[in-house]
DNA sequence: TAGATTGTTAATCGATTAACAATC
DNA sequence: TAGATTGTTAATCGATTAACAATC
């Protein structure tokens, strides 16, 4: 089967992600109908764009009428799998690693973290009940990734080993990754990669704060 | 005095942050000279890409040669603002905020965190020690960031004090932000927000995971 | 029906890439 | 000089925005 996924831009996804929250929000407050122009002010878009998003993926509104805040945001969903419970490896657990797994904030957006890898057996033994996730030595990671059917991975380790642990990750079959390491990753095609380099952003903020 | 740094492009800054990153490796490798082909390939650009970047800021190659690895560097460091010491403040100490604290990257990177604020009395007792990080109430924010002279600040409160933050950092002489709550912050235009929706980066991948 | 708002096409804009003359 | 590589201009590409016909 082809996945005709593979055309919705980059950007489009992101934001497509961005509204399903907006939506979420308004559900909660039990609004039942929206207009393009409110939901793209709520997500920080124009509403031409949000228009144009929307057409990418489907026809969901009524003219004259706006959408509707349950039909989208379950079309939403639905589209990108967020229907579906999702494991997510972690791969490091050294500064940044442990943070991100003691932050927790992944869990409450419906994802968990199930499990946790790390090059340093002393990291293994001794961060499994500070962080509040299992911690395997990075030696598992294949097989733990292959047996469970992981599809999503966060690397968080040094530069130094990001392009390996990718390599890992993608061979036991893992088609999305956050990468937070600095690290510049190679990986096939058909492989997604976010990064989120935040020593970057401040630097760059740098610029502007002269 | 007017700052003709307005009009170099927001992604060209970013990428510049990228490349002094590499130089800066290549330096303790004792790389006296580097090509764009080379420098770019590390980055992970396309090398025209990464001369147009440099063609923003000024002429830093020798034709045939390449670049020098000390100078490049030297002279993107004195642009950015990145030899002088910059002060940060942190707004919002609970999950994601200590996590961020704790996490220390930063100083590493040549910021350091002088102060972190919250809004929950119990966070400001509590937490100081932990993190590592004088603690204040948010109430002394303003004063705080005018007092001292900062300049940049990383909001990592919930969505819903993430636009009264940044109103208290712009008053008192912020210029720029770096956002990790989802609030679309709405500030002048001489204020600059680098927004970081960590929830959203992985639910956006969630699309291509399917 | 009249008013509102979508879906879509066309126009604009900006960013990336290709190509090459300049020149070390 | 010949080979290499920059700096820059022109071409391409994609994304954003404007505009409007379709239609509820």
């Amino acid at each position: 089967m082809v996945l005709e996924k593979i055309d919705i831009p980059r950007k489009t996804v992101y934001r497509l992600s961005l509204y399903r929250r907006c939506l979420e929000k308004l559900r909660e407050q039990g609004v039942e109908t929206v207009s393009s122009e409110d939901l793209a002010r709520s997500a920080g878009v124009k509403s031409p764009q949000l228009r144009k998003d929307l057409a990418h993926v489907g026809q969901f509104g009524t003219r004259g009428l706006g959408y509707g805040v349950d039909a989208l945001g379950d079309a939403i969903n639905g589209m990108m799998g967020l229907t579906v419970f999702q494991p997510v490896v972690m791969v490091g657990v050294g500064n940044l690693g442990s943070a991100l797994l003691r932050y927790g904030g992944f869990r409450k957006e419906g994802f968990e973290i199930i499990a946790a890898f790390d090059a340093d057996p002393a990291h293994v033994k001794t961060t499994t009940e500070e962080v509040g996730v299992p911690v395997h030595h990075v030696d598992d990671l294949s097989r733990y990734v292959a047996d469970h059917g992981v599809r999503m991975g966060i690397i968080a380790v040094p530069e130094s080993a990001g392009q390996e642990i990718a390599d890992v990750l993608v061979g036991a079959g893992v088609q999305a990754i956050l990468n937070f390491s600095p690290a510049v990753l190679n990986v096939p095609d058909e492989v997604v990669v976010n990064q989120v380099d935040l020593a970057a952003e401040l630097r760059s903020l740098c610029f502007f704060a002269g």
